[in-house]
RNA sequence: GCACGGGUGACAGAGCGGCUAUGUGCGGGGCUGCAAACCCUGAAACCGGAGUUCAAAUCUCCGCCUGUGCUCCA
C-alpha cells in the first residue's frame, strides 16, 4: 500500500516520497500569538495532527516542527491597546494554545520554535539574499525583489506574473519606503520608535512576515524537507514568499517536496470573521460541546474541503461520537473480567467462512483494510470515519446478538473489536477517551449532582411504584408515573437489570 | 478582472469510467407492555446542455451557480 498526497505545487495527487528513507521532516505554520485560538486553528492543527499520526502509524519516523510567531504588527498593536507588555501577551497566548490543543487531543509537535529566537538565522538568510542580488535595502527595511526570480512567481496559486505586472500598471505607490516594485515584500522592517527591535546590519528592526518560517524550517529540517503545511490562505503570499526566500538562498528547488493546505471553516455558510460577529474561539465552543465531539466534527470532512460549521453538524457529530463511544464501551465490557493474557487468540479472519467467529473477524479485518486505504488516499479522514462507523454497526450486531457467538468467542471477538477501535478511532483519529474513562461514568457538573441527590429519594420511590405497576401489567399506571418523572426532568430507561434514570 | 477550488439524495458528506459509500432524518419490521438503546430492511442523488465511450456522478467542451485567494488571516 502506498501513500498519496495532494501536493499544491504540482496541483495533483502524487506518490508521497521522502528524502531520507523512513523519515519525514514536516513543518506547519503556527499561530501568531496575539489572541486565543479559534475554530479555524482547531481545524488546521487537527488536520495536521491526523497527518502526523498517520505518517507515524505508517512506520515513518516523523520530525514535526511548528512555530509560534511571537513578534508581529498585531502583537505590537494588541500589546499597546491592552497595556500588557508584548512578552506577557505572547506567554499567555502560548499557554492558552497548549491548553486548547491538548483538550482537542492534538499530539505535540517535536519542537515549537519562536521566531524571536531565530533572528540571527533570519539576518543571515537576508544577508545572503542581498549578496546574491535577490534583495535590496530600501528606506525602511530590506525587500525581496520578485523580478530577480520571476519564474518562481505564482508557483502555488497559478498566478501569472505578466498579468500582475500589467494589472498594477507597473507603478509603485510612493510611500517613501524605497520599494522598487509593488510585488516586492519585506524581509526586514526598520523599527519605529517604541517598538520591540533587534540589531541588524540594516539598523534596529524586526523581521518581515515570511522570513521566519524559512529560517526556522531550515534550522531544524535542513535545506530541503518533505512536507510543509498550513491553512489555505497561506498559499499566497506567505508560502510563495518562502519559496522565493528558501530557493534563492539555498539554490535548491524544490526546498519543500510536498505542500499541503487545509480548507477553511465557515459559519452557517459565511466566512468566519470577526467583523461578521460569527467568530468562535475554541474556548467558546468547548463550553457547549465535548472536545472530542468537536474533533470528530472537524475530522469528518476531508482536510482540503471547507467545513460549514452549524448546529446540524454538531448534532451529527454528537450522535456519531456517542455511537463510537457506546460501541467501544460494549467492546470493552464484553471481555471485562478476563485479563488480557487469558483471552483466547482470534483465528485468522475470512469473510467467506461459514464459521461465525472466522467470518466476524474477517469483517473486522476488512474494515481495517478499508480504513488504511482511505487514510493512504491523501488522508481521507471522512472515509476513514465512515469505516469506523460501519465497524461500530458490525461490532454492535455481533455483540448484541446472543446467538452469533458463544461466551468464549464473544470475549475474543470483543477484545479484537477493542483493539481495532483503539487503533482506528483512537490512535489514528484521536477520538477515544481512555479505557478507564470509557468504563466509568463521566464527571458531572456539581449542580447536576446536587440536583440528583436532592430528588433521588423521591425518584426511587416512584420507580418502585412503577415497577410494581409494571409487574402487575398495569401499564397506564406505570406510564402515568413515568410522565410524572418526566415532569420532574427525569428520563427513565428500562434495562435487563431494571430501570435506570438520569436528568434529561 | 485574474487564479484556484466546488456544485451528489431532506441534510451533512465520500466516490471521480462499470461494483450498496457513510451518518442523521424519513418509511417498514424485530427486540421490549410502550419508550430508549440496539438490530434487520426500504425509499431517496449525481446543476443544465452537448460530446467521447460498449459503459459517465466520474473524462472533454459550453453555460449557469457558488467558495476562496489576489491586503493581515489556520
Amino acid at each position: 500500500m502506498s501513500l498519496k498526497v495532494h501536493d499544491n505545487r504540482r496541483r495533483q495527487k502524487v506518490e508521497f516520497t521522502t528524502i531520507e528513507p523512513g523519515k519525514v521532516k514536516m513543518y506547519v505554520c503556527g499561530v501568531t500569538v496575539y489572541d486565543l485560538c479559534h475554530l479555524g486553528h482547531a481545524r488546521c492543527y487537527i488536520a495536521f495532527d491526523l497527518i502526523h499520526r498517520w505518517l507515524e502509524k505508517s512506520g515513518y519516523q516523523v520530525q514535526y516542527i511548528q512555530n509560534f510567531t511571537d513578534i508581529e504588527d498585531k502583537i505590537i498593536n494588541r500589546a499597546n491597546e491592552t497595556g500588557i507588555g508584548w512578552e506577557k501577551l505572547v506567554e499567555d497566548n502560548i499557554a492558552a494554545y497548549y491548553q486548547d490543543m491538548d483538550a482537542l487531543n492534538i499530539l505535540r509537535a517535536d519542537e515549537y520554535p519562536r521566531c524571536t529566537e531565530y533572528v540571527k538565522e533570519m539576518i543571515d538568510i537576508i544577508q545572503s539574499l542581498i549578496d546574491k542580488g535577490n534583495a535590496y535595502v530600501g528606506n525602511d527595511g530590506v525587500y525581496f525583489h520578485i523580478e530577480s526570480a520571476p519564474e518562481k512567481y505564482g508557483i502555488l496559486t497559478g498566478q501569472n506574473i505578466d498579468a500582475v505586472r500589467s494589472g498594477a500598471g507597473g507603478r509603485v505607490e510612493d510611500t517613501g519606503s524605497g520599494k522598487k516594485d509593488h510585488k516586492d515584500f519585506a524581509l526586514w522592517k526598520s523599527a519605529k520608535p517604541g517598538e520591540p527591535s533587534w540589531d541588524s546590519p540594516w539598523g534596529e528592526g524586526r523581521p518581515g512576515w515570511h522570513i521566519e518560517c524559512t529560517a526556522m524550517s531550515m534550522s531544524y529540517l535542513g535545506e530541503q524537507f518533505d512536507l510543509h503545511g498550513g491553512g489555505e490562505d497561506l498559499r499566497f503570499p506567505h508560502h510563495e514568499a518562502e519559496i522565493f526566500q528558501g530557493e534563492c538562498h539555498t539554490g535548491c528547488s524544490p526546498v519543500v517536496h510536498h505542500w499541503l493546505h487545509n480548507g477553511f471553516v465557515n459559519m452557517d455558510g459565511e466566512k468566519m470573521s470577526k467583523s461578521l460577529g460569527n467568530f468562535w474561539t475554541i474556548r467558546d465552543i468547548l463550553e457547549k460541546i465535548e472536545p472530542l465531539v468537536l474533533r470528530l466534527a472537524l475530522v469528518n470532512a476531508h482536510y482540503r474541503s471547507p467545513i460549514d460549521m452549524n448546529e446540524q453538524l454538531l448534532a451529527d457529530a454528537t450522535k456519531n461520537h456517542q455511537r463510537i463511544i457506546e460501541t467501544y464501551r460494549a467492546a470493552l465490557q464484553s471481555w471485562n473480567g478476563h485479563s488480557e493474557d487469558t483471552i483466547i487468540p482470534a483465528p485468522n479472519g475470512d469473510m467467506a467462512s461459514q464459521i461465525p467467529m472466522v467470518k466476524s473477524i474477517g469483517l473486522l479485518e476488512k474494515m481495517a483494510e478499508g480504513f488504511a486505504i482511505a487514510m493512504d488516499d491523501d488522508f481521507n479522514s471522512r472515509e476513514a470515519v465512515a469505516k469506523v462507523l460501519a465497524s461500530c454497526r458490525e461490532i454492535g450486531k455481533i455483540l448484541t446478538s446472543s446467538t452469533v457467538l458463544d461466551d468464549k468467542d464473544r470475549a475474543t471477538y470483543g477484545y479484537e473489536a477493542t483493539l481495532l477501535l483503539e487503533e482506528m478511532a483512537g490512535e489514528v483519529l484521536g477520538l477515544l477517551p481512555s479505557r478507564e474513562d470509557t468504563l466509568t461514568e463521566p464527571e458531572e457538573d456539581p449542580a447536576i449532582s446536587a440536583r440528583k441527590l436532592e430528588i433521588a429519594d423521591a425518584v426511587a420511590e416512584l420507580l418502585v411504584r412503577r415497577t410494581t405497576a409494571r409487574a402487575a401489567k398495569d401499564w397506564s399506571a406505570a406510564d402515568a408515573i413515568r410522565d410524572e418523572l418526566n415532569e420532574m426532568g427525569v428520563v427513565v430507561t428500562d434495562t435487563n437489570d431494571g430501570p435506570t434514570w438520569d436528568l434529561a
